[in-house]
DNA sequence: AAGTCGGGGGC
DNA sequence: GCCCCAGACTT
């Protein structure tokens, strides 16, 4: 057992000088017309034209940067021309109050980037004299910028040569040279950063990450890539060996969690309350209404049932007016049940009136929501409940 | 290394 | 339904 066990690994590592061979000969393959200047030429007719690109402001790229942190580009568009105009500069950002930065924020997902992006321009303000660094090395240790992000202000702004890695330049490597390592290993990303290092040209390394990302974005999608008019088909390892579908390769998968959210919008004398969620959870510093999260669907009985031991709605008359069905909310790892129940009270209780913000049923707007939240009160008419006079 | 964090679009 | 998007941070 031991001498075979030993085998695999000798087998292993050939496999792997195998594989730096081939890497070896395709940039044989490329020496004639470089990587780049295959790349270049394709960008120069397909580039996008985006807003961030039409600026040197650091502090512009900087923010389009962490908007586009796992966000789509005609996503974080809007988004960014709201987040500049709104926060103009990154005293600006330092000053403002962290509710009209979620607030501009909200629904774009993944909120810790717009708490980041804040504490970042404040650490520039206190750290750094107000102005962003300049390397890649020393942007890292902004608030919120990773290696791709640091790359990608470093390369974009100040023309450093270092490749900003992203989900597109996984997925274009490791088709082109057909590399299998799973892209989210630590292995995987030295792997291929290694590999993007050697290919970025020196003179114009910002360009080449550019040109990268939207080729990535418009020529080798994820799905239905565009093989047949594509400028590296000659040399791409899995459009030759029929391998698109099987490139890159992810290692984590894993089925989403069933949560179970019920939601209170209480009516008092036309008013409702709200707090802000606290604590390492999802939608961290938005408002949302009081509640109870349960750990397994409950049915009517044992919902109203529930409610009789709620402590914000203890010492009060409850009137029940509506109970929703059952919302159903997909996040990437967490599929997230809501039932909205309206009701009305007498008599607010201590809690409400001390740890939640009271306001009226139409001042909701004016606060950084979750979309589930945001969704549900555009499509349900939720203020009629709240008009008529008890 | 694995888990956590959103929302939306494309097929 | 499923995948993945110009990833970063915590445990």
């Amino acid at each position: 057992m031991q001498i075979r066990i030993a085998n695999i690994q000798v087998l292993s590592r050939l496999i792997k000088l195998l594989r730096l061979i081939l890497i070896r000969f395709f940039f044989f393959l490329f020496d004639s017309m470089d990587f780049s200047s295959i790349l270049f030429m394709w960008y120069a007719t397909k580039a996008r034209d985006l807003p961030w690109r039409n600026t040197i402001n650091p502090y512009h790229i900087w923010v389009s940067e962490v908007i586009l942190q796992q966000t789509r580009v005609v996503q974080g568009i809007s988004y960014y021309y709201r987040f500049i105009e709104r926060f103009p500069s990154i005293q600006s950002l330092a000053d403002a109050d962290i509710d009209d930065v979620m607030k501009v924020w909200q629904g774009l997902g993944y909120y810790t980037r717009a708490r980041n992006l804040k504490a970042g321009a404040i650490q520039v303000m206190e750290q750094y004299n107000g102005i962003l660094p300049k390397s890649y090395k020393e942007l890292q240790r902004i608030k919120g910028l990773g290696a791709y992000s640091a790359a990608a202000i470093a390369s974009f702004a100040f023309g450093e040569a270092v490749p900003a890695v992203d989900g597109n330049v996984y997925r274009i490597l490791s088709r082109i040279f057909g590399i299998f390592t799973p892209i989210d290993s630590s292995t995987g990303k030295k792997e291929f950063f290694s590999l993007a290092n050697e290919l970025i040209p020196k003179n114009e390394p910002g360009r080449f990450n550019q040109a990268l990302i939207d080729f990535g974005a418009l020529q080798c999608t994820p799905k239905s890539p565009r093989c047949t008019d594509c400028p590296f088909a000659d040399y791409c390892y899995a459009y030759k060996n029929n391998l698109i579908v099987a490139l890159p390769v992810k290692s984590k998968k894993k089925p989403p969690v069933e949560r179970f959210f019920y939601y209170f919008m209480i009516k008092h004398k036309g008013h409702t309350f709200i707090k802000r969620r606290q604590g390492k959870d999802i939608w961290h510093l938005l408002y949302e209404f009081p509640m109870v999260e349960t750990g397994a669907r409950l049915g009517h009985d044992q919902l109203l049932e529930r409610m009789d031991s709620l402590n914000f709605l203890s010492g009060s008359k409850v009137n029940v007016l509506s109970i929703s069905q059952p919302i159903r909310h997909l996040l990437s790892h967490r599929t997230i049940w809501a039932t909205f129940i309206i009701l009305e009270i007498d008599n607010p209780n201590y809690i409400l009136t001390e740890e939640y913000v009271r306001i009226p049923i139409v001042g909701v707007s004016e606060y950084s929501l979750p979309r589930l939240i945001d969704a549900y009160m555009a499509a349900e008419p939720v203020i009629k409940y709240f008009s008529s006079k008890k």
